[in-house]
DNA sequence: AATTCCTTTACGGAAATCTGTAAGGGATCC
DNA sequence: GGATCCCTTACAGATTTCCGTAAAGGAATT
């Protein structure tokens, strides 16, 4: 099993519970974990500088502001920074979010080893992801659909262009024009206006408001 | 120190930060911990039932949806249950919301004994609670202000509930007819016009969708 | 009593949303 | 080729939003 494992995760529970799991299920010779993103790459820096580098970083996604000046804000952050000092170190995200659009890329683009969604089963899930990762497989929990096709309802880039868009104040009209301008098929304002009532449906929405009201509360934009 | 504890918590890592820093802390009987709202429902009515009530209900505010099916989705609802059943059990309420104009109604409606705000000092204000809520004090973590002096811009609960029923869907029309249901003056469609589009410029939003994506996004709404 | 200020309310018109219908194009299958 | 299905697009009408103007009423001041 990994020998020198870094935590960073800004809630004090969670953190708690995570360390306290690992360690009665393992036997690690050594488990840091810190509250914000910097102190994490810091301390990451100075164990490679002394060569007893860590082999896994479990981190977070989204980390609460504080009054503290951060540099490092948020786990997609992080991940590119030690990835920068350790590029073979192995990486597990630990996020609520559970959206495939945001997901996909941390593998695809971060080249994350494993992603578990915090939930009522995320620590057995994280036991699971160590091993796996451990021999060089990646990890991810069973109810993410990285294909998006069968994803409860399915949210692809387009639509979630559209939602964020109206979300911020452009009209249908404008962002028709908007998706001309980059050269995005298709663009017209019937295809939004239908592509935004489908979501309607698949969301329980009323209108826009709620739609929008929803996605936000969930996450998604 | 309380002698039965019920937590009410979804996310499994949090879960287990939370028992096994209690259990660390202060000497407990019996602490039971329940991932969903329902389960504790039940678990607290059978204690109750069985002249072994729990003393204290930890909870927190917002639960995963899932597969299965639930009556109590909420940790509003939970506490509204639970008092149904004992209206002298303690509650504290463990959640990430720092948004006042949310907390507020939980002492005032529910009468909540204690708030903790999760995050990098949670666990500890979390014990802290735990005592004060004890001596029959009330606690909230100190970096939440509850004297609504809270934002820069000035949102009365009039306003936040015109808000809240626009993100909700209801047209215009619709929310001054609730309005006079109620028998809340003003209710005309033309002043509640007037009062989301002087928003607009206090918050610099385009138009309605805008402003309801930033409010949200602020934790207001 | 008259003036001023503010809030509520009504109304109207331009723009945007919402919804249904229908036409056209591409892909697939028989 | 023809039938079918799905997606895109256009259009039309009802409803709603957005914003300006203006009237009505209350409260405070002079």
């Amino acid at each position: 099993m990994f020998k020198k494992i870094l935590i960073a995760e800004d809630f004090q529970d969670t953190n708690k519970g995570i360390v306290d799991a690992l360690e009665n299920r393992f036997h690690i010779e050594s488990i840091q974990e810190e509250l914000y993103c910097d102190k994490a790459y810091n301390r990451f820096k100075v164990a490679f500088m002394n060569g007893e580098p860590y082999e896994l970083l479990i981190t977070d996604l989204y980390f609460k502001e504080c009054h503290v000046d951060r540099r490092l804000t948020s786990g997609k952050a992080l991940i590119e920074a030690v990835r920068g000092i350790d590029p073979n170190v192995k990486v597990i995200v630990n996020s609520m979010i559970d959206n495939p659009v945001e997901i996909n890329p941390l593998f695809t683009d971060q080249k994350i080893n494993g992603y578990v969604c915090k939930g009522r089963n995320s620590l057995n899930e994280l036991i699971d992801a160590l091993q796996e990762v451990r021999q060089n497989r990646t990890y991810v929990s069973p109810q993410i659909n990285l294909n998006g096709a069968n994803s409860i309802i399915e949210m692809d880039k387009y639509d979630l262009m559209i939602l964020k868009d109206l979300s911020e104040g452009y009209t249908k009209k404008e962002i028709s024009a908007r998706l001309r301008e980059k050269n995005i098929s298709p663009n017209s304002e019937s295809t939004i206006d239908k592509k935004v009532s489908r979501l309607f449906d698949e969301f329980g929405a009323k209108n826009t408001h709620h739609l929008i009201a929803k996605l936000i509360k969930q996450g998604r934009i």
